[in-house]
DNA sequence: AATAGCATTGAGACCGGTCTCTTTTTGCAT
DNA sequence: ATGCAAAAAGAGACCGGTCTCAATGCTATT
């Protein structure tokens, strides 16, 4: 009559031992994939393990072995093109590998990362994958490491922490987009980050505490140093976090007495953003002005024209970070490795020379 | 001399009642945040809790307490916007109650979608959000209650699972796009869809396996039915998984003696592949052909001409499906509720009256 | 001063697995 | 038969928390 329609508490190895007649030890055996059994006692244990729909308690068997079989990742915005996509690279192969993932979102604020951090730890995840909002406030990253957790930096790196890193090679990508751009005749050259600061405007590029943005930054600077050009630190900008803010920051620019005629925007969310305010101002890519997105999003081909960018694997990014920390957790002790991946520029129509308008 | 680089053992709380000198049970109390404890010996026990650096084994507290803090979330391919925006309206609204998010991706095949179902159930999940491949599989999701964990169906219903689903009204949405490409004069009305089968050609709407997709054939089916409208059926394409696959459906649609004067993309992916297709094609939208994608994704805005979409509000979906888990995590037993989100048109420039050459 | 009564603290079982160690069976050689 | 090593099965501790229940201490009451 009393037919529990939840069963309440759930079928446990013990009760798959008593239905089958064995002692828990050798029903623990067969379930468990440890040991040996005889095969006419593990047929007998299956059999009664099958009856009662038993489903091991995988929360039991991570805390008698300590490995929970997760991979905790700490982005900075699973929104963002770039992060579901490294995501993606570092779930297949933690999958491949039988782990599982646990993702959390920083919003790229330090006080969100330490406690997705402390989250993750409590969980007690095998190893965690963090792409540092900072790269100036490491104590939380430390512990992690003195609890004895294995560690993989992504996209950006923190030197002085002694860890594995996997980054692309921003300085490299930036140079490259700055390069063609310079090529291709332009000399005032805005870098639009969605960096969140106090100013709009960029002091010095060695206080910015990420290490992705501050490479690139030094890249867009370095090249137009060689190239001769004065004035490249005016025309970074950043704060470009949303779409008001993004079109506050290129009017600004753009009303500027010698207003730049190529933009690079550091992300593909920016990109898009800028892309939009461009639109709105009613200007011509390229033949008003020249843009360079970083990431190869899927939007960059369907627009018109289609938008030259940085091509970055991020994907493949994903994968080696989580390849790397898979191997770190199998095997000992390897030495703390620094991965960097090579960036392309796939140039498609969104780059022409400066009309002479612009180019007084 | 030894000391250990990885201290293999963490700290426990009997560690932390060692060094307060009070009982294991005490310091469980005031580290755990139960019971009730003297302030003089809550100091003690944080102080040592500190100085030995104590964190909570979530794993162990998990064990005994039966839960452990954890959404389990099965998306058909968080690759698709449509799913990553809905995990992050789900995955807010989790965190803002206090609970975790395990996502797993299924690739719309039933058998990944039955082993991760095992595993979230292995991980102790408190509850789940489905989104199943098939609505005529469902042993595994009647597996699911019966051990007792709350399930939420996501953007697909079973009805007769008999557990809460939270949908978009696809029939309506079909409906409505079609209406509109009727009142712009269409009369050859084409339907593209991802959804993987045998043929490219639809024999009857009704063995559909998958909900969504179901009701939006028939809302396109019923509304050019209406109409008056003959050979609707033949213009519903399935098959377009990929960007070769797409041009392959969108070229044969093409080249037929009757070619369809407008296309609808059952989602943003496919949306984009068919944009891309007609660009290849060379031909202009709306001038050539009309199209309407599903879902507002961030490309829609930027094309030329922009894209008319019917617009889903996933991350609202994704909120109310977590709403619900949550709400039947903690309250007692509500009515099964089968919630369904009103989408809207969003008319862009993609729609315009068929051409008189093509209207033939 | 004795004792009821409440606030704290302590002891120890328990969750559901894993795993070591011991005991019992089995198989095969002598 | 008998011995003995190897194989199989059983007992029970353990992981790190939670939680029940008993014990202790202190204040208040009469």
């Amino acid at each position: 009559m009393e037919e529990p329609l939840t069963p309440k508490r759930s079928v446990t190895v013990a009760d798959v031992a008593r239905a089958a007649n064995v002692s828990k030890a050798t029903a623990a055996r067969v379930l468990g994939g440890y040991g040996v059994v005889s095969d006419k006692v593990r047929e007998q244990v299956l059999a009664a393990a099958a009856a009662l729909e038993y489903r091991p308690n995988e929360l039991a068997r991570s805390m008698t072995t300590g490995k929970s079989g997760i991979i905790g990742v700490v982005v900075g915005d699973i929104e963002n093109a770039f992060f579901s996509l490294a995501v993606r690279g570092i779930s297949d192969v933690a999958r491949m590998a039988g782990f599982n993932v646990i993702i959390a979102n920083s919003g790229e604020e330090l006080d969100a990362e330490k406690s997705a951090v402390d989250l993750l730890i409590g969980k007690r995840v095998d190893g965690l994958i963090v792409t540092p909002a900072r790269c100036d406030r490491m104590e939380h990253l430390q512990d992690i490491r003195r609890v004895g957790v294995p560690l993989v930096l992504f996209d950006r790196n923190i030197p002085a922490l002694g860890v594995d890193a996997v980054t692309g090679d921003d300085l490299d990508a930036a140079m490259i987009a700055t390069r063609h751009l310079l090529d291709t005749g332009h000399r005032r050259i805005a870098y639009i980050s969605a960096m969140d600061t106090e100013s709009e405007f960029l002091d010095d590029s060695r206080s910015i505490s990420n290490s992705a943005v501050r490479e690139r930054v030094e890249g867009v600077l370095k090249e137009q140093a060689d190239a001769g050009i004065a004035k490249a630190r005016y025309y970074v900008r950043l704060g470009a976090t949303d779409q008001p803010k993004t079109d506050g920051v290129v009017k600004s620019l753009l009303q500027d007495a010698a207003p730049p005629t190529a933009l690079i925007a550091s992300d593909s969310l920016v990109g898009l953003r800028i892309f939009k305010t461009l639109q709105t101002l009613g200007l011509s890519i390229p033949r008003d002005i020249s843009m360079i997105s970083f990431l190869d999003a899927d939007w960059t081909t369907v627009t018109t024209p289609p938008i030259t960018v940085v091509d970055q694997p991020v994907y493949e990014m994903g994968k080696k970070a989580a390849e790397r920390l898979i191997s770190r957790l199998n095997g000992k002790d390897l030495p703390v490795e620094r991965t960097v991946i090579k960036t392309g520029l796939i140039k498609r129509g969104s780059v022409a020379s400066p009309s002479r308008s612009n180019d007084q």
